[in-house]
DNA sequence: CAGGAATAATTGACGTGTCAATCGCTTATG
DNA sequence: CATAAGCGATTGACACGTCAATTATTCCTG
């Protein structure tokens, strides 16, 4: 059978489809979590987590912080604003840029976040696991992110 | 610290990390691939998979077939047809339903998706890891599949 | 220093997902 | 057999993401 050499095999198969559905439903539950108990969702809270270590960014540098791109940031940090949660500054040595910066409210909405997202985490992820387990999975994360590197610079 | 006792440990923190955002990596990435090179979505795909097995079927079947809400799938269908990939048919005895059934041109794009779904699964995913990678990810799914399953049924 | 390339950020269009509400049909019950 | 309860499916409103285009500013280079 020429052609299907080399694709995956039943388990192969299987173990992707397993793997894959499950770490979506894993993500999903985890950031239900966090947005049911605090009210911010991942990605504010990505942002939030950014600030918190700088309390006022550049737009792109905070974009490039979190690993977003520029539009997607945008498009979050306008709802984010519309919420209340940061706010947006003109920047007086370039005029095109943008400082983000948490409100008040967006700081206090983060911090009372930070616990029960880490609480969603351990009983989600780190209590499902063994120890051995947990360390697999960060090894096969870093094997992951490493052919993903390489297949496509 | 009480309250924080049971909280992750940083490196626990740090494997959540990698592992979550890689596996958001990995599956954006067989997505893309999926879509530029077939003119498919991965939701389109999984419609055309559950589809190809059973070539008609209610609505609500199909959505429990795959796991997804009836009111994704609703919206889904619609811009599937839309496309011309699926069409919808009532229900003789039931006029509350509806069946789904691909088109020719859809079950033509499905088929010539597979291939390079598999292609993309094996290189990005299979390539990526060992056997023993491949297995301990598998058992990783089965483990936190059953730990999200008996958190909240 | 004039004018075009590059950069910061936003915008618009559209696909995707969730939640709550709705609509029509079927079914069970008084 | 009337009618309320329940079910199948869709809809609307909105959050989230990506891509391509746009706007405004700064930088570079002849």
């Amino acid at each position: 059978m020429p052609g299907t050499r080399r694709l995956p095999t039943r388990d192969q198969l299987a173990a992707w489809r397993d793997f894959i559905e499950t770490t979506e439903a894993l993500r999903s539950r985890v950031g239900g979590r966090l947005h049911d108990e605090t009210g911010l969702s991942p990605g504010d809270y990505a942002v939030m987590l950014a600030l918190s270590e700088m309390s006022e960014m550049r737009s792109s540098d905070l974009a490039a912080h979190i690993g977003w791109e520029r539009s997607r940031l945008s498009h979050h940090l306008g709802r984010m604003e519309r919420r209340g949660l940061i706010q947006r500054e003109d920047c007086a040595t370039d005029n095109r840029g943008a400082f983000v910066r948490p409100t008040a409210a967006g700081t206090e909405a983060f911090d009372a976040a930070t616990v029960p997202h880490l609480k969603a985490v351990r009983e989600l992820f780190v209590d499902a696991l063994t120890p051995a387990q947990i360390a697999a999975a960060a090894e096969i994360a870093a094997a992951l992110r490493a052919h993903l590197d390489q297949a496509r610079p």
